[in-house]
DNA sequence: GCCGTTTAGTTTCGTGACGAAAAAATAGAG
DNA sequence: CTCTATTTTTTCGTCACGAAACTAAACGGC
């Protein structure tokens, strides 16, 4: 059994896309797969045979007494197929400059184990060993884990080599090959707001839409932008786009990011900056939403012109790209829960008042979803093949 | 000759690819066209010959005595394939308010004669019958003519009904069939600024780019977003996106538009009426940038904001969406000649001075290069038969 | 309970697009 | 004139697909 599903044959496109199907639009007939992809229903049986074989798809089986009520029509029911889920595992890992945290899902992206550990160093071959600590860690619950996925915070070239990341410091580190040496394992790597935004898009707020937005923030300001379905890359990809993105050109002016930019204005950083520099004393992300939150005018002030940021923000996004809808994700995304009212206020102003109104998704999210990000990338690849990027 | 060319057989994907791949490319050797579209040697002669057949291609002869330098090379010459660009000929007209302009451009998109005439009425079928009075002049010249595009400004379904324009007045007009009951031609309508945008990213500024803006000033604003190489569609097309772009809440109120909004700030009768409010005189669009170039502190203030919100504009889409070049085209672009200065400034100030610097195209069009749009939509649809959209 | 009806899925067969490889064409070099 | 290099053509085998006939599995009417 683990040997069989060990050997799953390379997909062929057509394969591909119906495994793509299922995955993304739970159980399907053959009929209705054959519709989604325009092909005909001879060629369903031929495609799906191999997949099935191979341990990846299944006839959705009833309970063995009765079936669930037939949907009113006569004929021969029809027979959905579904992806095992838990016939493959795999490992995803966020690496920030503090910690590393570890998950592993099923095929389907269900987070079944997840673990968390500090970082005393930022050497690559150190951390490559930490990883592979871990993935030998979860291997001991999970035999099958299939691929790992690796997210991190930087511009990654070929899936592969992190070309440089500036919270760890790393410049042109072939990392894949150095955590695939260890654990034998194939390994993906990417940067981490591309892997979250694969995520959503495939299992998440973004799931069938054809235009959607990620807007992450946390230690920078992440943007994904998926259009037809699929993510635009660009040479921008984890080249800190947020530090340059100008909000107000009279904004604060941060240690990081240019002044008045969206790091400047958004990030958690550059907001306990201010509010430290204005307090005279240290606090925290959540303190100071707190504090926001209780009335203080110092920090309230900070927070306020961060709401307004990201009020233009979205509005600006909303009018470029006109997404059906904006997912805001990341560990900053509190700033929703106390200013939610300036934020909407600003983006109203920016917007024409009959335009349609925005569907904004707020999502909090912890460092553990980018873990999944970066598996469900690993999945993307090593199971289904997906090649560009 | 006339009767074989009439017949080209509807094109295959691959076919259309090829074809493609040689109209915007250049004469190409089967050799090359293999390489560029991933496919084998074989397979170019199979589907060139048909082609060449059909006409559509031929083999470059050279001048009978004497061949071209050889590139150095030993072996058997490669044998580039052109379009026959004269093989079929194209109406595209441009629709304003005001009057129809018609252009008959070859398969290369060379205009080879241009014709206007102004709109005393605004009567669909009315205008149905001026097109068809300006098809059946051109065809004396150009008995070959193949189909037709038409461009209007408003919101098209289908390339074929006009579902609203504000400056026409028409609500679910299917002028495409008017048409082509009328000249017996196939009539392909669609949106103006779609139709420049595809014009320019087949053959003029976006060539070969894969991300590309096209931003038009003229009676509005306009916006084209191609990524990938493909015109990116949304449901705004249009639909007056300009007129709900706010770019500065606090902007100029004007009869068109939302206050601040592009449209407000920098479309040519907004411009005119915020000048000639202050001026108490009328005045036309080249006379107020000439007022404001020689020094006119009225009209220099106008233009001056004109200027700042086409820096932030363009800032933002730059930002956003990180095209490779931005070109600027419409009526109003001779903005750029009188305030480029400011126009740069705000750009700058609304960007990191470490971002790539903006591949910011001017092209002085007049209604004339919008007909070449609509004219090139119609080769896309017609000839190649581009189907999507 | 048997039989038509209906819908889902399978099998068979023919077509067509493609690549691999051999063959032909066409040039320059010696 | 022959050899070699390069492009293009031809030939042939493979494979993916759709059409259509066929089988499977349900329901309802009698």
């Amino acid at each position: 059994m683990s040997a069989l599903a060990a050997s799953w044959a390379p997909l062929s496109p057509a394969e591909r896309a119906v495994a793509i199907e299922v995955l993304m639009h739970g159980p399907l007939s053959r009929g209705e797969i054959a519709k989604r992809l325009d092909l005909s229903a001879g060629s369903l049986t031929r495609l799906t045979k191999p997949l099935i074989e191979s341990g990846l798809l299944v006839e959705e089986a009833w309970p063995n007494a009765s079936r669930p009520a037939r949907t009113g029509g006569q004929g021969r029911p029809s027979q959905p197929l579904d992806i095992v889920a838990e016939s493959r595992y795999f490992a995803g890992f966020k690496i920030t400059g503090d910690a590393v945290y570890g998950v592993v899902t099923t095929l389907k992206s269900e987070v079944v184990a997840q673990r968390t550990r500090p970082l005393g160093t930022h050497d690559p071959e150190e951390i490559a060993d930490l990883l592979d600590a871990f993935v030998q860690d979860f291997s001991r619950d999970f035999p099958r884990l299939a691929g790992i996925g690796v997210g991190v915070g930087g511009h990654v070239r070929g899936r592969s080599t992190v070309v440089d990341s500036a919270f760890l410091d790393w410049d042109d580190v072939p990392f894949a090959e150095l955590l695939e040496r260890r654990t034998g394992l194939p390994v993906v790597v990417e940067n981490d707001v591309v892997a979250l935004t694969e995520a959503e898009t495939w299992f998440g707020a973004g799931r069938g839409l054809d235009r959607f937005v990620v807007l992450t923030i946390g230690a920078g300001i992440g943007y994904g932008l998926v259009i037809g379905g699929t993510l635009v890359r660009g040479a921008e990809d984890g080249h800190g786009l947020g530090k340059r993105w100008i909000i107000d050109p009279n904004g604060p002016l941060t240690p990081d990011g240019e002044r008045g930019s969206a790091v400047a204005l958004l990030s958690i950083p550059s907001i306990r900056y201010q509010v430290q520099a204005a307090l005279g004393r240290e606090i925290d992300y959540p303190g100071i939403l707190a504090l926001a939150a209780s009335g203080d005018p110092v920090t309230g002030r900070v927070i306020d012109e961060a709401a307004r940021g990201l009020g233009i923000l979205v509005a600006q996004i909303a009018n470029f790209a006109m997404p059906q809808k904006i997912l805001l994700a990341g560990e900053g995304v509190g700033l929703v829960d106390v200013a939610g009212e300036t934020i909407q206020r600003t983006i109203a102003a920016h917007r024409h008042p009959l335009a349609d109104p925005i569907d904004l998704e707020t999502k909090v999210s912890d460092f553990n979803d980018w873990a999944r990000g970066a598996a469900v990338l690993a999945i993307q690849v090593l199971v289904l093949g997906k090649t560009d990027g």
